[in-house]
DNA sequence: TCGGCGCCTTGATCAAGATCAACGATTCAG
DNA sequence: CTGAATCGTTGATCTTGATCAAGGCGCCGA
């Protein structure tokens, strides 16, 4: 029952600020327009606002951004690579609750504390915005706000998505639901059908599905065994039946 | 693995327009200003709008007021009573995602159709509005939507501590936390400290807990043998040891 | 008052997945 | 290029919680 501690955590990596690199207000109107995007209400006199406000944070690969219990000054934005968010328990297990990649906010609870952990899982940035004129600036800008809240039930679907598979579902059946959720081929060789990549180490698909790196390996030559999958390496297979591991993720026998 | 089925799955429970009785738009600035009440900004105007779109729906004990799957129109607001929100696998397998009471909304996730099933837990009252005039609504009323953000990542971060729960936690720690989250005295008898309802059956404790009832039932007589907690009936129970219990539900040994 | 049905509890056994252990493969620093 | 560390795979065994089974209790209607 005991998961291995990270790195990260066991030497207690250093704080936000020593990742720091403190860039110019830079122009924001890219990301920001990016998370507009969504509902396609992009207002410029906003963004510039957003700018205004932003400080822009380089992340190296396994450095943590939030700790879990930390007082909660700021909202960020990440803008370029992905971050892994996480809860522990005291003797170390820990749970994956999602991965955010650019465009996706962190931190949006309203609680005077943070109430999770976040660590870039590659060389990343984020933009930081303290929370008072932040949210000053959302409630101003019923566009903004729209934005987050869309954002934030399409999270909380996603959420009850995954209880369901911590709950109830067997250990194929989460591997199954967890390579259908990846993204489907490969954005740089899109003529490849079937092909998924799995940036994420074992330890971290197990952390996320509630289950061991053992499990997690063995589910895979499983579904080797079964012809559902080949791969090519232990970071990139293939979807050999989709059909039939979309059964497995929905649980028909 | 499989969970029984409960009657009203099994019998496919009345369609939810059987248990409609359509009352006149009653004045919602009762409902509504209690939902409003949590940031405190209650706009009259938007207050007689949204009465003016509710349709005030009542429903028996067990009824079925939302099926997964179904094409998704509505919007609801609960104002009296209590509902349970769950996903179900095609074998019948159930997770309880959580429980609703006055106050709460369901179904603001923007997708054509719902994508959780919910029932009344006890005779029950809600407000339902059509998606298209409600949104408007709400675009047009920046407060109700800061209200609508701030109930929705409240219940994210709920969400992402019921993760942690069913991907990490054991059987025992699930329960700790169970009954710590459970209002920890009865308003009727504010003099007893310590005093929990479990107003709900095994089977649901079961299913929102990611186990089953035997275990449930287990846990619990494992808890009194203990010393944790106490019993005075199936459905009313004691904390002995609030300090223990706690230590428990935070997975410290 | 009786009988039946849900609901809860308890016991015996089983199995999925965790744990413990060993070893190859890959990566990366020097 | 080389060696250490990390990562992934596989095997043996164990444990937790599931499954199967039986019986008790309480509630409700006749």
């Amino acid at each position: 029952m005991i998961i291995a501690l990270e790195p990260s955590l066991v030497q207690r990596s250093p704080p936000v600020a020593a990742c720091v690199d403190r860039a110019q207000s830079s122009d924001c109107s890219n990301c920001g327009a990016r998370a507009l995007s969504v509902c396609g209400t992009a207002d410029i006199s906003d963004l510039q606002r957003l700018g205004e406000l932003a400080e822009v944070i380089k992340l190296k690969s396994g450095a943590v951004l939030i700790r879990e219990g930390d007082p909660a000054p700021h909202v960020f934005n990440i803008t370029a690579g992905s971050l892994r968010v996480y809860k522990l328990l005291p003797d170390g297990r820990r749970q994956i609750t999602g991965f955010l990649f650019a465009g996706d906010f962190l931190g949006l609870a309203i609680s005077e504390f943070y109430v999770f952990s976040a660590e870039a899982m590659e060389a990343s940035t984020v933009c930081r915005f303290r929370k008072g004129p932040f949210s000053a600036l959302v409630a101003r800008s019923p566009p903004l706000e729209h934005m987050l809240l869309h954002r934030t039930s399409h999270e909380l679907a996603a959420a009850q998505n995954q209880m369901l598979l911590l709950g109830r579902k067997t250990a194929i059946e989460r591997m199954a639901s967890f390579l259908l959720d990846l993204p489907g081929h490969d954005p740089t060789r899109p003529s490849a059908p079937g092909h998924v990549r799995l940036p994420m180490k074992r330890a971290e698909i197990a952390d996320y599905l509630g289950l061991t790196i053992e499990t997690v390996s063995r589910v895979l030559t499983r579904m080797k065994v079964k012809g559902l999958i080949s791969t090519t390496s232990p970071h990139e297979l293939i979807v050999e039946r989709p059909e039939r591991l979309r059964q497995h993720a929905a649980g028909e026998v």
